[in-house]
DNA sequence: AGAGATCCTGCAATCGTTTGCAGAATGACG
DNA sequence: CGTCATTCTGCAAACGATTGCAGGATCTCT
C-alpha cells in the first residue's frame, strides 16, 4: 500500500473578470429588440401572448448578446426557487450516492437544481429543517434521505408551509418512498431457511448517530417472521449489531463465528456489513457458502464478485 | 437475488401554507425592535457599527417573531450566492461520492450551499458550464471533480470572470487539486516489478463519454516509466481498455489471461476494474496472488478484502 | 466650553427580474 | 364602416434584502 502524500496544488490567481465587461442585463436585450423588458422576459420563457415574430427577435438579439438571466432575481421575483434541498447522512454510502445521482438526473431534466446538504447527526438535521423551511427562500422541497423526522417533526414543518418527501422513512406526514423492510428481513433470512440453515446469525445495523432507526428494526422483524414462518426460533445470541463499517461489523461477527455454537449463516444488513462478515470468515479459515452462509443487502457490483447473495433494492425510481 | 419489485409510494396531500401565516420580513423585525432595516440587517450579519445593546435587541426580536432572511432577495442584493456548483460525471462512483461528501462538509461548515450536477457527457458539460458561468447569479464558483476542460474553454470561462477548481485534471487556466497520476502507474506497477513480475497486463480506463482522459494516460505513463527503470519494455498486447464496470473489465481481463502468454501480473487503472479481473481470474481458477497478482487503484474498503494490494489516494482534504 | 474624532443609526437608492393591469393594434362581423 | 372580441405590448409596482452616504449622539482633549 504505496500512500502517495499530499496532493499537489496549483494556485493560479483567477483574473476576476478580466475581459467580463459588465453583464447584459434583460433590460440591454430589451433596447436592442426594440420591445419592453416584459417582453423580453415573456419571449424568453415561452410564455403565450407575444406574438411570433417578436419571439423570434427577442432570442436571436439574446443570443447574439449572450444574455443570461440572474437568477437571483428571477427568483425573488416569481417567488420560486426552482431548488430542492436533498438531506442524506452521509453521501459516500452506496445507496445514498446511487439516490442522489439518480434524483440529480431527474432534477435536471426538470429544470431543478439539487441542492445538497450532508446531515449526520441530530443537529444538522435541525439545521437543515429551519434553513430550508418555508420562505426561506432557499429551496421550493426538501427530500429526506434516509434521514427520520418524528412525526411532530414533520407536521410542523408541513403546517408551516414546507414540503417534503422522506426517502427510506415512512411518516405519514410527509409522502414517503420506501421499501418494505420486513419483507426484505423476511426474503433475506427466508433464503437461508430454505437453504436449511437453523441457526442463522443476525448483524444489526446500529443507529447510533444515524437518523433512520426504522430500517433495521423492520429488517429485524422480517427476520423474526421468516423464523416464525419455519416454525423455528431464533436465538438472541446469535444477534449482535454495529454501524455500517466492515471494519467493526467483522469484529462483531467473530464474536458470533469464534464461539462453539457458531450460526451457519449470518443475515447481514447492509453490504459493508456482510464484507466485514467475510474478512471474519477469511480470517477464521472458513470457506464463505460452506462452513458460512452469508446474505447481506443492496446491490453493490462488488458483491456479486465474491459471491455474496444479496436481496436487491430498486434504486434508480 | 430476491427482486422486491416496485417500491411502495404513498402520496400524503402536502397542505400548502396550512398554518404559514404571512411569512416575517426584515421590515417586520425593524418595527418590532424600533430600528430601521439597514440596522436590522447589519446587527444579524454580526457587522461592525452596531451598538452592542441594539445587537441584542434586534437578535432577541428575530428570534421572538422566528424571521428567516430571503435568500433569493439578500443574493440579489448583495450580488453573490454563497452556492458553490460542483459538477461530477457519476456522482454514485466512489471516487467523486466521497470527494462530495467532504466538499460538502467544508463548505458547510463555511456557510455554503453546494449545488450537485451529474456532468456524464461533452453536452452536459456544456451546459453546466454555461448555467454557471460569470453572473448567472448561480453559483459563485464552480468545481469540476473528474471533468475534464480544454485550456481554450477554461480561458474562457474565467476570462469571462468564472472561478472554477478543477480536481482530478490540471489547466493552466485553473487552480486544480491533482493527484500526481505518473506517480501512481508507476508506484503501483513499480510493486510489481520488485515482487519479481516480468510480464505484466495494464488495464487502462477508457476514457470513452468521459471527460477526463489525463489520468488514464498519465497512469499509463507511470505504467512504462516503471518498465523503463527497471530495464524492461512493456508488451503492447497486454494493454487492454475498459470502461469502469467490473463486468467490461473482467471480459477485458479475460482476454489477457485466456492467451497462453499471459501476463503474471496486471495493473488496473481503478479498483472496480480490479474486481472484474478478479472475477476473470476466479473464472480461470488462478488463485490471485499466487497465479497473478492484481493491483489497483483508489481505496475501497472492500478492496482489502479479497487482498487487492491498492494505491492510496487521500480523497479528503 | 468648543473643536474634533468616533461611533451609531436611518434614508433611500439599488440589485435584475416578474407580472397585473390597461391601452393599442389588429381582425371579424353584421 | 362602426363595434366588439382578440391579440399583443408596455408601464410601473412589486419581490426583500444590502449598503453608501450623511447626519446626530456621544466622547475626548485642550
Amino acid at each position: 500500500m504505496a500512500d502517495l502524500g499530499e496532493p499537489s496544488r496549483t494556485e493560479t490567481p483567477l483574473a476576476l473578470a478580466a475581459g467580463a465587461g459588465s453583464p447584459v442585463r434583460i433590460g440591454d436585450v430589451a433596447r436592442a429588440a426594440e420591445v419592453s423588458t416584459a417582453t423580453v422576459s415573456r419571449a424568453l420563457r415561452g410564455l403565450p401572448h407575444v406574438a411570433s415574430a417578436t419571439r423570434q427577435r427577442v432570442l436571436a438579439v439574446a443570443a447574439e448578446l449572450d444574455y443570461r438571466p440572474n437568477l437571483s432575481a428571477a427568483r425573488l421575483a416569481a417567488g420560486t426557487t426552482y431548488t430542492i434541498a436533498v438531506a442524506v447522512p452521509d453521501p459516500a454510502a452506496w445507496f445514498n450516492a446511487t439516490m442522489v445521482g439518480a434524483l440529480g438526473r431527474e432534477m435536471t431534466a426538470a429544470g431543478y437544481d439539487l441542492l445538497l446538504s450532508g446531515v449526520a447527526n441530530l443537529d444538522e438535521r435541525q439545521r437543515f429543517i429551519e434553513l430550508n423551511g418555508v420562505r426561506s427562500g432557499r429551496s421550493d422541497a426538501v427530500v429526506l434521505i434516509d434521514v427520520a423526522l418524528d412525526e411532530t417533526a414533520a407536521e410542523a414543518f408541513v403546517d408551516q408551509g414546507g414540503r417534503a418527501v422522506s426517502v427510506g422513512f415512512r411518516t405519514t406526514a410527509l409522502s414517503s418512498v420506501t421499501v418494505d423492510n420486513v419483507a426484505v428481513g423476511s426474503d433475506a433470512t427466508g433464503i437461508l431457511v430454505r437453504h436449511g440453515h437453523r441457526r442463522i446469525g443476525l448483524l444489526s445495523l446500529d443507529s447510533g448517530d444515524s437518523l433512520n432507526f426504522t430500517i433495521p428494526a423492520h429488517r429485524a422483524q422480517g427476520y423474526e417472521r421468516a423464523h416464525a414462518e419455519a416454525g423455528l426460533t431464533p436465538d438472541p445470541a446469535l444477534r449482535v449489531s454495529t454501524s455500517n463499517s466492515w471494519a467493526e461489523a467483522r469484529r462483531a461477527a467473530h464474536v458470533l463465528l469464534d464461539s462453539a455454537e457458531r450460526p451457519s449463516a449470518i443475515f447481514a444488513m447492509c453490504d459493508e456489513q456482510a464484507f466485514g462478515v467475510m474478512l471474519a470468515a477469511r480470517d477464521l479459515e472458513l470457506r464463505v457458502g460452506e462452513d458460512v452462509s452469508i446474505v447481506g443487502v443492496d446491490d453493490h457490483d462488488q458483491s456479486r464478485l465474491v459471491g455474496l447473495t444479496t436481496v436487491r433494492q430498486h434504486v434508480a425510481r
